[in-house]
DNA sequence: GCCAACGTTGGC
DNA sequence: GCCAACGTTGGC
């Protein structure tokens, strides 16, 4: 079981909607290096849900993988901001996971603290400069989050 | 709104 | 393959 790190903008996809929602396709990550790490996760792995480019930015709840190598369907609609006219059916170049919330934290850990608790190295997150949408987070740092 | 830190694109 | 130009992310 592994533990991950997705960010979203609240404006465009909060913690909130996913409540309502209770599942959904995580749909227009469009950097290899994101892709790679949600090609990554197996079902059962929990990913702390991140708010991006906010008021405070930070971890404010938990989600579970629930389904994983799900072909990311909106690189093929020619409307969506997703669409990606270099994929095609036979070689998708998008996949992605679906996700189901867990519960939202009491308190948003916000990224002040994160960045008073842990290095760089502990949660990518907390780097500067750091724009992935999606990281792995160690075990340990997973645990300590977990009981903050 | 600013700007650092990227990633991507495309000419060569 | 190099790298300048450009676009995006996201904290501040």
């Amino acid at each position: 079981m592994n533990y991950w790190l997705i960010k979203s903008e609240p404006q465009v996809y909060s913690i909130e909607d996913l409540k309502r929602e209770n599942t959904t396709i995580w749909d227009g990550v469009r950097n290899y290096q994101a892709r790679n790490f949600l090609k990554q996760m197996q079902k059962g792995d929990l990913a702390f849900f991140y708010h991006s480019n906010c008021k405070p930015p930070g971890i404010v709840g938990l989600l579970e993988i629930v389904e994983t190598n799900i072909i990311d369907p909106t690189q093929f609609e020619p409307k969506s901001p997703y669409f990606d006219a270099k994929s095609s059916i036979n070689q998708p170049r998008w996949q992605t996971v679906k996700v189901q919330f867990k519960q939202i934290f009491p308190a948003l850990i916000c990224l002040n603290t994160l960045k008073n608790r842990f290095s760089p190295e502990e949660l990518l997150v907390v780097k500067k400069g750091n724009r992935l949408s999606v990281v792995p987070v160690p075990e340990n740092t997973a645990k300590m989050i977990l009981n903050l």
